[in-house]
RNA sequence: GGUCCCUUCGUCUAGCGGUCUAGGACGUCGCCCUUUCACGGCGAAAACACGGGUUCGAUUCCCGUAGGGAUCACCA
């Protein structure tokens, strides 16, 4: 992995160009959560003529994986979240965090601290027991005693006195008392970065004007803020968007759908642009709109229409912009796309021939399917070879509607001049009137033998895509099982 | 527990002091279209958490209460 280093931006003057990121931690997949942040990036740097950058924070190098930084790059790119520039890799990078810290400790605005793990964990107990906020009590951050030979970390010199205010873009002006927060490591005592030097250093060095993020972070930013006036850096300005909650209104776990964004495509078989437009829709709204393009996103995305509480993740309401998506999509599209499941379940390969059927009958399968393995099992029954297998719901069918119906039925379809879904139906409605029936008790088990369900697309255009011989031959496999039954009954 | 944040139909949201008999979408229910299922069309039920203020007037502003959430590491 190429990891860039970018040098260090002009500390003094605002940028005048908007430069957002998101910085996904690579301990796993891109989750859904993680999606809809670098959604509001990219539209807000894309709205702005700006710049929307990629950093991996995987300076937890215990947790960090390739598979969950292909993962994300994955997922970032089947949903067109397209990043400018180099990727930016945190850990290529440790060593002007160090830098930066040594030179916070020259400067004053940092110090050495000596107090062990064990000593840490025993204040927070005490702490804990005296019902005490847990806070590091700043017990080295005026000695210089220090003793030799002893690993030690570098703490920030945060202010203690008066508070800090945040004119937060989503959440509004949030206000902190510097009593409550304490100072925090910046180098561990191996010389690794921690995290808030890491985020920090990097935002100012990439040059990232507008940090977009969840709110979790909300009161990381003060102390990132600390760090940064220590440093004389331009503040950025923050924007905290509420976290995407499950449908029990608690913070979305595994359960609900917190899953990578794979399996919105792979399990789920939904769209990325559908996936986009909910996520989008998802704590952010223009009007009564509901159905945006990428184009009219960017060009309507602002910060103010980010609502403050967090949203619930609506599975049903993500199938229905599928859905309307699917509808509007392109049928070559789909057929490529539902290609792959189809031929998994067939067990063969797909020829021409299947790929003609499925092009021809696109334009009625895809109403009919609100994600692609719908979609695939909607159109199964036209690959499938003769005999079809039957479900229950069209055996029950065939059964009530009785071996001479049917026979009826095949020869009147038979003697159809010319095989088109019309002069089909002009058949079947000729004998249905003739014999004083409905057309749906002639239809109704004839769809049953041609396509082994109750349901499906209109009859006649199935017939008439299936064509003559296979038709007529999945009404004569029916009929043949029909006899074989009734002779045995 | 400390700190911070949030609160309009079941859900996502519109609303930014009078336009609200609170609008749209998903879901639900009913009707229409119809050979089935869909699609499509029409319609219905469904919300301003509660209590105080401010104001001539609050869904909109302020304060409490309740409920929900986030965060308190040498993790990110």
């Amino acid at each position: 992995m190429g990891a860039s280093q970018p040098a260090p931006a002009d500390t003094t003057t605002p940028a005048a160009r908007v430069v957002t990121r998101f910085a996904p931690s690579p301990t796993g997949f891109l989750h859904i959560g993680g999606a809809r942040t670098a959604l509001f990036n990219l539209l807000f740097a894309r709205h702005h003529g700006g710049e929307f950058r990629l950093r991996i924070e995987d300076t937890d190098r215990a947790r960090s994986t390739d598979a969950a930084i292909a993962a994300i790059l994955d997922g970032m790119t089947w949903l067109g979240l397209d990043w400018d520039g180099e990727v930016v890799y945190q850990f290529a990078r440790a060593a002007r965090h160090a830098e930066v810290a040594h030179q916070l400790l020259a400067a004053g605005h940092a110090y050495r601290c000596y107090a062990t793990p064990a000593e840490l964990e025993a204040l927070r107990e005490a702490q804990r027991a005296a019902k005490q906020p847990m806070r590091y009590d700043g017990r080295w951050r005026d000695r210089t005693d220090w003793p030799n030979d002893q690993p030690y970390v570098i703490r920030l010199k945060a202010p203690r006195e008066g508070q800090v205010t945040i004119e937060d873009r989503v959440q509004g002006p949030v206000t902190v008392a510097n009593a409550e927060l304490d100072d925090m490591v910046l180098l561990r005592s191996d010389g690794t970065p921690t995290y808030m030097l890491a985020v920090v250093v990097d935002d100012h060095d990439m040059g990232v004007t507008h940090v977009i993020r969840g709110d979790d972070h909300l009161n990381n930013a003060f102390r990132q803020l600390a760090l940064i006036r220590a440093m004389g850096w331009q503040e950025p300005v923050y924007a905290h968007i509420p976290l995407i909650h499950g449908s029990d209104g608690a913070k979305l776990s595994k359960r609900h759908g917190a899953l990578g964004v794979d399996a919105y495509r792979d399990e789920m078989g939904l769209l990325p642009e559908a996936v986009e437009n909910y996520l989008l829709r998802l704590g952010w709204g223009h009007g009564d709109d509901e159905i945006i393009s990428r184009a009219q996103a960017t060009e309507w995305f602002d910060l103010a229409g980010v609502g403050r509480g967090p949203a619930r993740f609506d599975m049903k309401k993500l199938e229905s912009v599928n859905g309307h998506y699917l509808r509007s999509s392109d049928d070559a599209r789909l057929v490529t796309l539902i290609a792959p499941r189809l031929a998994a379940a067939l067990g063969r390969a797909l020829g021409a021939a299947d790929q003609d059927i499925l092009q021809r009958s696109m334009a009625e399968l895809k109403k009919r399917a609100s994600n692609l393995n719908d979609l695939a099992s909607g159109a199964l029954f036209y690959l499938r070879s003769r005999p079809i297998p039957m479900d229950d719901a069209a055996a029950k069918l065939l059964a009530s509607a009785g071996p001479d119906l049917v026979l009826a039925a095949r020869d009147a379809l038979a003697a159809a001049g010319d095989w088109t879904a019309a002069a089909l139906e002009a058949e079947a409605r000729r004998l249905a009137e003739a014999r004083q029936w409905k057309l749906g008790q002639v239809a109704q088990p004839l769809r049953a033998a041609v396509t082994g369900a109750a349901q499906s697309p209109g009859l006649f255009d199935v017939l008439a895509t299936l064509g003559r011989e296979e038709s007529l031959g999945r009404i004569d496999d029916a009929l043949g099982t029909m006899t074989r039954e009734g002779a045995t009954a």
